[in-house]
DNA sequence: ACCTGAACACCGTTCAAGT
DNA sequence: ACCTGAACACCGTTCAAGT
């Protein structure tokens, strides 16, 4: 019932997931400079997205890239999804995992700087915010990289439920800003416009057109999105939670035994600040719902 | 320097930013029931890609769909890209804008409620998710819902500035989780795999392969992303960031004249909770920032 | 004004060969 | 084992016609 039998049932959810990944066609680490290589065309595919973005890509232009003819390609890669799962986890190995055993490490600073390098990341390969809504992203680099936060994350003393909350939190808020900043920077580049342009043309749009019902007092302030202040606000919510966790545990060991040492946790003796009971932490967590998948309807 | 002119310059940022947009081909309110007509091609494209999703759709797929031939679509819409722009804002319509002028309604709540409508759009809509990431997202409807939530957030005491930081960081949260959550669900639909058995197979490719490290405890908890949760986090921080806003705003005004009525703002003498000075609000929000455009390297 | 058909320059991918 | 060429079934989009 739990061996591996079953994996075998699927087709294919990500390169990452396949029966006998890695070895599949050639050896890895063998180390010959002539001829092709999983790992030769990651990279290049990592140059022509940067270069190109995702619309330039394609197998022939990536061959022709390697100097190959386009079909060559297809002996170290069953498709070109897969090829795209491989470059965004190239890309990912990037980032520096925080050490979680650090010494005399904050959380605060290591979360922060963790979430500043994977925006770094996002804005120096644009094509890689839009493949996270594409991809299982589960290669071992991206898997790497967030467990590693999610040690830092559990230093707050944030249980570990609800350290993924905070991590899930965390990592979206970075998806999303990166994607929605990266989609801007590229639609306006393509079109050969400023965004300072695009942002009075939109300004002029707003004012003038009937379908945007409201004035253009409010419309200034879209302009600016300040990913520090969005992030401080992510990592002060992470915060009043784990002081509200914290407190809890305090609480519940002081009424089992009064002589217990658990209140030289920073904070502990702090009171909930929030008005409606802060963080529901009794709600039930439930797995990546299943039903409604998208296919054909 | 500051006229219209300038727009002109540009060739195309959005459908929703050119010249003389709405009034193009045909008045948009014409009232015939037959032949085609740029709502009615929306209204069929908003079906295709709930029905086959983005791969799924083309211009040819869709004018089948119409009853008509592939290039009749191109009498009322210019390019794929603008029809899917208008597909998308066609579906944020379904959002209620929230009321900020509601008599007694608590501005949490009515952040909840939008964030959870957003998600819940995101999720009826799975394609739509992927398209914030490439198109600028300034359509009426988009519009009126993010300058509903914004008016929303004001309620908090939030300063202009630092609302716009809380409505990025919202947002952001909301897209980046509805698109991983997204992705993963289409992924293992396209396979023919349930969720529960596609994190199955991630856990044993976590313990099995070598490239990925770490053990498998910490693997497990990442099945759980848990959307209130993370919202709640969120929205406890936005709170830490008007109540340190308007504590600050407290304090300045008490150093003025020290009979001020704005102490009656509940929570304004509640100390700010972070050690490291909670929100830099003194820091400069940047424009979205216009260097290094992705374009052709 | 509205719609069509043929055509262009691409795609991803399969498959039978080559060496 | 590794690479090629031709071919299939598609794309988005242009353009000259039709009515």
């Amino acid at each position: 019932m739990s061996d591996g039998s079953r994996t075998s049932r699927m087709r294919r959810t990500s390169v990452w997931l396949e029966e006998r990944p890695g070895a599949r066609r050639r050896a890895l680490g063998a180390g010959h400079t002539e001829g092709l290589d999983r790992a030769k065309i990651t990279a290049a595919a990592v140059r022509l997205l940067d270069a190109e973005g995702p619309a330039g890509f394609s197998m022939r232009r990536l061959a022709a890239e390697l100097g190959v003819t386009a079909m060559s390609v297809y002996w170290y890669v069953d498709r070109k999804d897969d090829l795209l799962e491989l470059a965004l986890d190239a890309v990912e190995g990037e980032l520096d995992v925080p050490d979680a055993a650090a010494e005399g490490a904050d959380w605060r600073e290591q979360v922060r700087q963790s979430a500043t390098a994977l925006r770094g990341l996002l804005k120096r390969h644009p094509w890689a915010s839009g493949m996270l809504g594409s991809f299982l992203n589960v290669g071992p680099s991206a898997t790497a990289f967030q467990l590693g936060v999610r040690r830092v994350l559990l230093r707050s003393g944030l249980p570990g439920e609800q350290a993924d909350g905070a991590l899930t939190s965390l990592f979206s808020f970075v998806y999303g800003h990166a994607a929605v900043e990266a989609s801007w920077l590229s639609r306006c580049g393509e079109a050969g416009v400023s965004s300072e342009d695009c942002l009075h043309a939109l300004r002029d749009t707003l004012e003038r057109r009937p379908e945007y019902a409201a004035g253009g007092e409010a419309v200034r302030p879209l302009e600016q999105r300040d990913f520090g202040v969005a992030l401080e606000c992510v990592i002060v919510g992470i915060e009043a939670m784990a002081r509200a966790a914290s407190a809890a545990t305090a609480a519940a060991s002081t009424a089992a035994s009064d002589t217990d040492g658990a209140s030289d946790r920073e904070g502990a003796d702090a009171p909930v600040h929030t008005e409606r009971g802060a963080v529901p932490k009794d709600r039930p967590a439930p797995v990546i719902p299943a039903q409604s998948a998208p296919g054909d309807g």
